[in-house]
DNA sequence: AAGTGGTCTAGACCACATT
DNA sequence: ATGTGGTCTAGACCACTTC
């Protein structure tokens, strides 16, 4: 596998956890012990289980050992993928996805588009449109544009399934993160209709940034999301 | 000081960046450049960087070289703050922060709170409620669960303060990592009157569980925020 | 005192982009 | 072809807990 050694035994590790092979609150092998059974240097074994803490999956304790955190298998799975950049299709990749497009055109980029992606004023963009449902409830208004010329070739049949698919497997770009803020108001009465919401529900805004690894941000986005249907979680650390 | 080598070397270079020293857009000097620079080696140097690529201040590109991302200086500073674990009173320490204590005691650990904590259901916990204001505006209900075998000895003028200054400049624990869940709904008539609501405004609540640094939980808490004074910022890799 | 994880080094080799 | 950042090693020393 093209993996890296230190992500390789995260993995490991990580399944370990997951199928309770170690369990809750019990005492991981010694770093010297897992450098011998990978067959890997101290900072490599270092390297794997600090992705671990990351996940918010382990905790290491100086002088003392390294430990599985006490939280249910449940809970371990949903931390590990927000911390995790992940669309809308993967995050529910087990259940029926389907979208429908609202807009799909291309515009001169809106001044707040152009500045976030940092392009000129005038560029244009792909200006996109779509209310995303699972198991064809309706659950969130995606506003995304995109600089023509950094996503190109994008057709309509992307939109109806993965954009982030496209990106990655069709054109070979890179995901590197995104910049996401998370904000709460009322809804619309547009809003409401679409997402099949009552008059007073409220809103979850979720606007994103989102940068490919050479550095070049490649996506404004604005998403609304039934608030009965939305659960952010995340591990902060220190 | 007694900071690590590489703490010190990302924050030159971050005070540097914020200072408009190194520009956005701009290329860092090369890590073997930097690595004479602090005399560091190339592990030293790529672990400060890390830091600053996780804070979303500098994308790497492999080959290239290293480069500060263009975002407003604004936007960079909140988002450091958010990846960063901090009280109330750290994020507003620039305005006047007051707090209400609404209610103070020492009860037996609700179920809820004593699976996250991690402790004897019929465990004892202070229980603490507080509306949190900024320049007297109450911005936040907080509803606060801490084990007394844990915080030992929290008295109510820790409370119209910081908790956990308390915890950390007293008792001298470190405060390692939080799992934050993020939700919205609909507020309640006693949050409208505490918070100075209209009857359909919306909240965030927020749910946090905060373990110290040898892996104990410390804290199980309830946070719900005005609306209009919520945003969460977070940079998410990958 | 012994043993843990944390940091740091100097050097090796690899993957990727272009000066 | 050269030079970038990415990974990995083997070993050193330090900080902390108690195996």
């Amino acid at each position: 596998m093209g993996l890296t050694k230190y992500r390789e035994i995260a993995n490991d590790i990580r399944s370990k956890i997951l199928k309770g092979i170690y369990k809750k609150n019990e005492q991981l092998p010694f770093e010297k012990e897992l450098c011998e059974k990978y067959h890997a240097s101290k900072m490599t074994v270092k390297k794997a289980l600090d992705l671990l803490v990351a996940e918010g999956l382990i905790v290491k304790k100086r002088g003392s050992g390294t430990f599985v955190k006490d939280i249910q298998t449940q809970e371990m799975q949903r931390m590990m993928l927000s911390n995790q950049f992940r669309g809308f299709t993967a995050t529910y990749a087990d259940r029926k996805v389907s979208s429908i497009v609202l807009d799909f055109s291309v515009i001169s980029a809106p001044e707040r588009v152009a500045t976030y992606l940092n392009i000129q004023k005038d560029s244009f963009v792909y200006a996109i449109r779509r209310v995303r449902c699972v198991d064809d409830q309706p659950l969130v208004i995606e506003s995304m544009y995109m600089p023509i010329h950094v996503i190109t070739g994008l057709k309509k049949e992307h939109l109806e399934a993965s954009v982030y698919k496209y990106i990655e497997e069709d054109l070979g770009l890179k995901i590197q993160s995104a910049h996401r803020t998370i904000r709460v108001r009322k809804s619309t009465a547009e809003e409401q209709r679409h997402l099949r919401m009552q008059e007073h529900d409220p809103v979850a805004e979720v606007e994103q940034v989102a940068f490919l690894d050479n550095g070049q941000a490649f996506e404004y986005s604005l998403s609304v999301h039934r608030y009965d249907a939305f659960e952010f979680k995340t591990v902060i650390l220190r």
